[in-house]
DNA sequence: GCAAGTATGCACCTTTTAGTAAGTACTTAA
DNA sequence: TTAAGTACTTACTAAAAGGTGCATACTTGC
């Protein structure tokens, strides 16, 4: 099945996924990604699309997120400043592979919103 | 892409990813899948391979994937105590679901190691 | 009787993660 | 001179996640 710890497994993780989620587990990352895939993205732009996210969450995702090599951040070095992000080629690999996850949430989208019953998960302003 | 937000969004999720990790994630919820992935279990013997996971927790994540209709649960009404645990359909397609990430962090494990810097990410008993 | 094993429940505590609010250094526009 | 915009940084607080240890109710084996 290729998804089950190795018998000699001697890895830092229990497994591929485990792997993953070190990557892009926590709240805001997936969605960072998803909007970085669209194309390089200066702060401020993400800001306003990744609605609800704070300063504080966005540049410190950003940067664990360029500490990993799976963002660029440039810095044109203007004044005032100006700064964009976006995928490197391990993070285009890393949203590839994202994509059959996002689609099974998507198929069944409907029947997990009802599962975690309807108090919960909005996205409220 | 079938993986960013929709224009006229109205679930209460960002997108399939953001679905999908309300189900699956969490510290311990991938590596029980993943052992009941290879069929039912009891109680005690999920905890003996899943190691590291207390009881408390081993519970409660069980209860929240029963809740979530991710793992089915069989009380055999018998004393001391029987009872067991297994995926139900829905699972296994969020089993498959998982495969393609699985495999994108096997295959940089070694890559996503030496960058989550060595101090971090042991399973030491 | 006492310990061990069964599958939990509960209370308390620490750690991690996330959010709020303010401040920095600099420029342009009013 | 004051306000707004740029991309952040820092300190403090709140909430969520995770961990420890004891308790239950019942049986079997010593």
């Amino acid at each position: 099945m290729s998804m089950n710890p190795k018998p000699g497994n001697t890895s830092p993780f229990i497994c591929g996924l485990d792997a993953t989620l070190r990557i892009v587990g926590g709240k805001w990352k997936p969605l960072i990604l998803f909007f970085l895939a669209r194309g390089p993205k200066r702060y401020g732009e993400l800001k306003r699309e990744v609605r609800g996210v704070s300063d504080k969450m966005l540049i410190q995702q950003l940067k664990e997120l360029e500490a990993h090599g799976v963002v660029l951040r440039r810095d044109y070095k203007e004044i005032p400043p100006r700064v964009d992000y976006s995928l490197t080629p391990f993070g285009d690999s890393l949203v590839a592979a994202m994509v059959p996850l996002c689609g099974w949430g998507e198929e069944n989208a409907a029947r997990i919103a009802s599962v975690l019953g309807g108090g919960k998960g909005g996205r409220p302003a």
